[in-house]
DNA sequence: CACCTGTGATAGTATTACTATTATATTTGC
DNA sequence: GCAAATATAATAGTAATACTATCACAGGTG
């Protein structure tokens, strides 16, 4: 019986995944292989074979390995919604649960251990190293309207509509958390990666720092 | 006989399709298809049909798919880079030659024909919807070794540098400026598909204000 | 004239990304 | 307690992809 159940569009699969020991049998060990051997080296052949299942019973539930990963995604960015949200019920200005919410897209992680099927550290790493590839195709129209992107959009908002209450002048709101959230993510790749891209050698708390800096004076008023 | 040459990275490719007609051929035939149907879609077999050629002259040039992603994208942030150099020297403050380069980041193009196997304004848009693929692979490291993303860093200092001569005590150069060069990416995808991450409806120019302020607000002192 | 380079033509392989069919085990409905 | 529906496993098969290899030829160079 869980408190918490994350919601994820009817689009971003054949049959949901959540209802089935199978499906989430599935997601468990999607979660681990892709965070082991990334997006392109995964197939549904091996996650079958890996749950000592077949790939045929992974295509029931999924259409093919990119609704996967859009599903696991959007999955993750309505988890860490869920997650601010709790954590803003203890805080009571603008300002502080921005700064909440941006230590929360570097270092989501704590206990959590209400959905046992999912690891959300490994599920963390998998959004830092492939999440712009579930919109950087041809076909992100099309998908679009099916809703693959809405756990984004829905995280964009909310963080949005923080900065105007903290200055409903702001002209940015959504260019500007699209972009935090998106940083936040590739300064993580970055500084495990490609070091000269990042400044944040001292790892977390460098990132969190900067990207908090970075809003606050944004949104500032003149 | 050009006056500009653009160097890329020897380990970009098998060998060097600067060097021959079929090389040069190769490159703008991909351009335009990758451009046209998206790196996914795009195969060496098509390529070597659309040029009247073959798949296995188009192998002799590049290894793979991928090298040839990360040949076009480096040459990309090289000519860009180029493209500034000649820029500042128009402008005798830093601030002034930040601002241009932010605009070009966002609205590169202009009557340049000096290279004519390449087109420009066509590159500019596999950028936009492309360059995160060539690090978000489990090859990451293994590539950086080779230079793979050289052309990224190179650009990430430069603009990093201007920024340490408006405050010398910043202490993101590098964090900032792969956030700023890829918001102006993400700012141009989202604008066109996914609006709602962005305010630009009004198109580049906000899209340039936006990151302008952006970068000012985070850099000037305290 | 011999040779070397670059290219075209063709063939072949392993893997991937599916689709389809059937058999069987389990659950549910009556 | 039985029939029916559902879920899954097992297997087979196809088209496309991502290569690798071989050979022949054409043009220019020494």
């Amino acid at each position: 019986m869980n408190a918490l159940n994350i919601s994820v569009s009817a689009k971003l699969y054949n049959k949901n995944p959540e209802e089935t020991d199978l499906g989430k049998r599935i997601l468990s060990k999607s979660i681990e292989l892709m965070e082991e051997m990334g997006y392109e080296h995964v197939t549904f052949k091996k996650i079958g074979l890996a749950l000592q299942s077949t790939e045929a019973s992974v295509y029931r539930y999924f259409q093919n390995k990119h609704q996967l990963l859009a599903y696991l995604i959007n999955w993750y960015w309505g988890w860490l919604e869920v997650k601010m949200a709790q954590e803003f019920m203890m805080l009571n200005n603008a300002e502080d649960k921005l700064k909440r919410a941006i230590e929360l897209l570097v270092n989501p992680m704590g206990e959590d251990n209400r959905i046992p099927h999912i690891d959300e550290g490994l599920l963390q790493r998998i959004v830092v190293a492939e999440y712009p590839k579930i919109y950087l195709t041809k076909e992100v129209d099309t998908e679009n309207e099916e809703g693959y992107f809405l756990g984004y959009k829905r995280l964009c908002d909310t963080l949005g509509n923080l900065a105007l209450q903290l200055n409903p002048e702001y002209k940015y709101p959504h260019s500007l958390f699209s972009s935090v959230i998106s940083a936040a993510q590739s300064q993580q790749f970055f500084t495990e990666h490609l070091p000269r891209l990042s400044d944040a050698s001292a790892g977390r708390g460098a990132i969190v720092e900067f990207l908090t800096e970075l809003t606050l004076n944004s949104i500032q008023k003149k």
